[in-house]
DNA sequence: CAGTGGTCTAGACCACGAT
DNA sequence: TCGTGGTCTAGACCACTGG
């Protein structure tokens, strides 16, 4: 009979799975973006049951080593993306930077009151409307980024008009003549829900990194206010500090 | 026969047991550190089983909302820290500026060679030993930060006879004459295990939030290397930019 | 259509914390 | 010792993806 006795601890089969898949990844038996063995065919595998097995992949997950793409599977996170919110460079560049294909879906454009936090940062009156954009970004085909971006509409006229696919900091310089001086970022590891949730590929209360960010034009006029939701294993942030 | 036909979508039951506990919070019917019902009892008042409210239960704590404490029970997360990692304000003042109480213990203290992440950030000769540190960091006696703490011998001779539960940042300041001059952060969502899981009443797996940090003083001398692993509903990062 | 992950049922035994 | 969460068994049905 198979025994361990006291030659090493005896380890859960949730671990003992996830130690031999990020075995795999580490040694780049698995390669990036590849695809996982299905849970069932780890169940057999291992001679154990679908809420171990998944139990070991939502492990690799949350340090950021697998992803999973919504009842397609699981995938070898390819390398994250660095990302410094202090420096103007915008999407395009720095995936480009960084041997990435970005891509920009604009999910909806309105007219709203928007959330009271929105308000609050842009400091508006209480009959202005709000401009909300939604976007999805994605490198290299898979989702990793949901935003909802809420400006002013008296400082952005025709706003909706305009191409938003694109950097909207180029956009805002070139057409609104508008210079950020700078910038309040806040960030936390928070969950995913419904629309975002999907729009990512992930399950709901997924977590996610969370960055909320009002810019400034000159020492307090606020003219956007961002929430960002980052696919987790896609995103590292540098912070040099002086 | 109950129905929702048509009126608002069916939603799954993990979904609704958050929602009722996320409400319960959200309203303050739970207060900040109150322990929730036990899983058992949440299976009997919503019929369901345990996979189900746990499935719920790691939702609200991805979100943050809610908190585990090993094998007593599930707890309120009370308000985030506020941390700005550019600014040299120390733990203890941090905590108290924000109505906290700080507490530090000093896990161990080695000679040893070290990852080579920290070998390689600090620059040290092949044959150089570096001293670790870890660290428990508690805020009202919860911990939330367990952190590795990487330094060249050769730079801090003697260090490990001092105390070392306190502001490094201080210490060796008074005792080294060590002035920071600038700092690399690096920020991610990552998983902890092990030691790390256990001291901070996390089961092996949940994510946390990692930052890794080389400090300097002048321009390229690199003298502490630090990994910190925070419980990631206890912190928010602040990080403005100008 | 077959195969995938998402959700769920109805239990079980264990280690550890509080007392 | 009792109650807690941590782990696990052995299935089931569903919604969605891809060919």
């Amino acid at each position: 009979m198979h025994t361990d006795a006291g030659l090493k601890k005896m380890l859960p089969a949730n671990i003992e799975i996830r130690d031999y898949l990020a075995g795999l990844i580490k040694q780049s038996r698995l390669k990036q973006n590849e695809r996982l063995p299905s849970e069932r065919e780890l169940v057999e595998q291992f001679k154990s049951t679908r809420i171990t097995v998944r139990d070991a992949l939502s492990k690799l997950e949350s340090e950021g080593l697998i992803y999973r793409s919504n009842r397609r599977g699981w995938f070898v996170s390819p390398p994250r993306l660095e990302y410094d919110p202090s420096s103007r460079v915008n999407f395009y560049l720095l995936a480009e930077q960084q041997q990435r294909t970005p891509a920009t879906e604009l999910i909806s454009q309105k007219r709203i009151k928007g959330p009271q936090a929105a308000r609050t940062a842009l400091a508006v009156a209480a009959d202005e409307k709000l401009i909300e954009l939604v976007r999805l970004r994605s490198l290299d085909g898979r989702p990793v980024l949901y935003e909802f971006i809420y400006l002013p509409e008296s400082r952005f006229p025709e706003l909706m008009k305009k191409d938003l696919e694109g950097s909207l900091t180029t956009l805002m310089q070139r057409d609104y003549n508008v210079e950020i001086t700078h910038e309040d970022n806040r960030i936390c590891v928070s969950a995913v829900y419904d629309q975002v949730a999907d729009a990512l590929s992930h399950i709901n209360g997924a977590p996610c990194l969370e960055i909320r960010r009002i810019r400034y034009e000159g020492e307090r006029k606020a003219v956007e206010f961002d929430i960002e939701h980052w696919v987790h294993s896609a995103i590292e942030l540098r912070i040099p500090s002086h």
